[in-house]
RNA sequence: GGCUAGGUGGCAGAGUGGUCAUGCAGCGGACUGCAACUCCGUUAACGCCGGUUCGAUUCCGACCCUAGCCUCCA
C-alpha cells in the first residue's frame, strides 16, 4: 500500500489508481528559454524517482511532462537574439535533454509541446467561453472569470475575498475582475501567433497544461505534480479551467516537490547564486548531485552548498567501498530480503528516501561484515543494493571506476598505476621507506592507495 | 498582513507516546609494515511555556523563530 501526501487534502492518502494497476501522471515541465537550473533538476529528479518507484511496485505508469515552447520570455529572448522563437526553443530543449541524461533522469512517456496543441487549447477556451466561464476583452485577449468558479483557491487554500484585496490593479484594465487571468493573448499581426475565434493570438500559460493533460490522460487522471511554487497561481488556474470546462475532477492527487536553496538562500539571478545544471556538472560529479537531490524527502527544502555536495560524495564513497570487489554480475538474485521489505516500507510512505537510504546503509554494514565470512552472500546483497539504488538513480557506476574519478580534474590514471606498481614492487622487496615515499607522492596528488588481499587499489580523496 | 510548511545531537536528515534512525564528524579498541577501507564499542538532540498522560521530542493550546507562496518562477 502506497501512501502519498496530497496537497489538495493536506494529508497522506492511500494511492488509489483510477484504473487498477495504472497511474496516469502529469507534471508541469519547463519553459524553454534558457538552460535548466538546479531548481529544475530538483523537480525533474523528484518525479523521476516517483515514477521509477511506482513502476518498481508494479504500476503501469503513463508519465506526461509538457514543454512550454511559446511564452513571453521565449519571445523576448528570440527578439534579443534576432532569431526565430523556434530556434530558441529547439536549442534549449536539446540542452534540457542532455542535462536530464547526465543526471540519470529517464524521459517521460510523452512530452507534449504547447505549440503542437493549439487546436486543443482553442477548443477548451471555446468551451469555457460558451459556458460563460470566460470572455473576450476588447483587444482580443480572452480571460477566465474567477468569480464564476466558487471553489477557486481550494488547492492553495486561498480565500476569494483576500485574493481580491491582494490583486494588483492594472492601468487600462481589460479584465472585469482583477483576479481574472488570461487564457488567450492577442498578438500583433507581425508577431508569433495563431488564428482563433477571438483573433490572432497565442495561448496564456495556464491553459496549455489543462489542454495537454486532458488530451493525453483524459478529463480526470491520477496525479498532477510540479514545483511547490506552481501551486498558485498556475495549478490553481489549471484546476479552475479544467473543472469548469469538463465538469469533472481534474486530478485526484496533487504532488509538489520542495524548493532548492543555495547556501540557505533562495536561488535567484539577482542574488548571484544562480546555477545551471551544466555549470554545476562541469565542477562536480553528476552522481553526487543526483545523490544530493534524492537524499532528502521530495517535499523538504534542499540546501545546495559545497558542504552538502561533499557529504553526498562521502555517502557515495561508503556505498562504493562496500560494492568494491563483489561479484555482482554472477550473484544469485535475492528475493524476500528483509532489507527489500524495509526499503519498500520506507518508500511506500510518501517516498521517504532518507529512510530508504538508512536501509541501504544497513545493507552496507551487512555486506562489509559478510565480505570475510560469506563472500557469496555479500555479493548477493550487493546485487540487491544496486537494484534498489537504481530506483533512486544512484550506484549504477562501476565501484572502482567511481572511486577513481574525481569530479572535474582529470588525473593521469596511467601515471598513477605506474606509481602504484612501483610501490607494490618496493613492498614486495620490503623496502618500506621507498614504499612510503611513493605513498607520500600519491598523497600529494590526492590519491589514496589501499592495500587489499587481491593487490593494491587506489582512489581519489578530495 | 493572509495562506502553507517547518524548528531534532557539531553538521545533514528520518522517526516515534515509554528499546537503535541513518550518514559525516568526534572518542576508545581491533585489523594494517605504515596507511586507507572495514569491524566492534561509545559520546550526543528533539525552539519556549503550559495542558492531557503513570510517562511526551512525539498529542492539544499559546508564544517565539525560519522558509516558501500571495507578481514570472521547478
Amino acid at each position: 500500500m502506497i501512501t502519498v501526501y496530497n496537497t489538495l487534502t493536506q494529508r497522506k492518502e492511500t494511492l488509489q489508481p483510477i484504473e487498477p494497476g495504472k497511474i496516469r501522471l502529469y507534471v508541469c515541465g519547463i519553459t524553454v528559454y534558457d538552460y535548466c537550473h538546479l531548481g529544475h533538476a530538483r523537480m525533474l529528479v523528484a518525479f523521476d524517482l516517483i515514477v521509477r518507484y511506482l513502476r518498481y511496485r508494479g504500476l503501469d505508469v503513463t508519465y506526461v511532462r509538457n514543454i512550454t515552447d511559446v511564452d513571453d520570455k521565449i519571445l523576448k529572448r528570440a527578439q534579443e537574439e534576432g532569431v526565430l522563437f523556434s530556434d530558441i526553443t529547439a536549442r534549449y530543449i536539446k540542452a534540457m535533454h542532455a542535462d536530464e541524461q547526465a543526471l540519470a533522469i529517464l524521459p517521460p512517456d510523452q512530452e507534449p509541446r504547447a505549440t503542437e496543441h493549439i487546436e486543443q487549447i482553442v477548443a477548451m477556451i471555446e468551451t469555457l467561453v460558451s459556458k460563460d466561464f470566460a470572455y473576450r476583452a476588447d483587444n482580443g485577449d480572452v480571460y477566465f472569470s474567477v468569480a464564476r468558479c466558487p471553489d477557486y483557491g481550494k488547492l492553495s487554500k486561498k480565500n476569494m475575498d483576500e485574493l481580491l484585496d491582494g490583486a494588483r490593479i492594472e492601468v487600462g484594465e481589460l479584465k472585469k475582475d482583477p483576479r481574472d487571468f488570461v487564457l488567450w493573448k492577442a498578438s500583433p499581426d507581425d508577431g508569433v501567433g495563431w488564428d482563433s475565434p477571438w483573433g490572432y493570438g497565442r495561448p496564456g500559460w495556464h491553459i496549455e497544461c489543462s489542454a495537454m493533460s486532458t488530451c493525453a490522460l483524459g478529463n480526470t487522471f491520477d496525479i498532477h505534480g510540479g514545483g511547490s511554487d506552481l501551486k498558485f497561481p498556475h495549478h490553481e488556474n489549471e484546476i479552475a479551467q479544467s473543472e469548469c470546462a469538463t465538469d469533472s475532477t481534474f486530478a485526484n492527487v496533487w504532488l509538489h516537490n520542495g524548493p532548492l536553496r543555495i547556501d540557505n538562500e533562495k536561488m535567484s539571478k539577482s542574488l548571484g547564486n544562480f546555477f545551471t545544471i551544466r555549470e554545476v556538472l562541469k565542477e562536480h560529479d553528476a552522481e553526487a548531485v543526483r545523490y544530493l537531490l534524492v537524499a532528502s524527502q521530495y517535499r523538504s527544502p534542499i540546501n545546495y552548498s559545497l558542504d552538502s555536495l561533499e557529504q553526498a560524495q562521502k555517502g557515495l564513497e561508503r556505498f562504493y567501498h562496500a560494492l568494491k570487489g563483489l561479484d555482482i554480475g554472477n550473484a544469485k538474485s535475492l528475493t524476500n530480503s528483509r532489507f527489500e521489505k524495509a526499503f519498500q516500507a520506507a518508500m511506500d510512505d510518501d517516498f521517504n528516501t532518507p529512510e530508504a537510504f538508512a536501509v541501504l546503509f544497513d545493507m552496507v554494514s551487512e555486506i562489509n561484515r559478510l565480505k570475510k565470512t560469506d563472500p557469496d552472500m555479500a555479493s548477493q546483497l550487493g546485487a540487491l543494493l544496486v537494484r534498489l539504488a537504481d530506483i533512486l538513480g544512484v550506484l549504477q557506476s562501476d565501484a572502482e571506476e567511481f572511486l577513481r574519478r574525481s569530479g572535474g580534474d582529470e588525473l593521469d590514471a596511467e601515471a598513477i598505476d605506474a606509481l602504484v606498481a612501483a610501490r607494490d614492487q618496493a613492498r614486495a622487496d620490503k623496502d618500506w621507506q621507498k614504499a612510503d615515499e611513493i605513498r607520500d607522492q600519491l598523497t600529494a596528488l590526492n590519491v589514496v592507495v589501499e592495500d587489499g588481499t587481491g593487490g593494491s587499489t587506489w582512489r581519489i580523496e578530495r
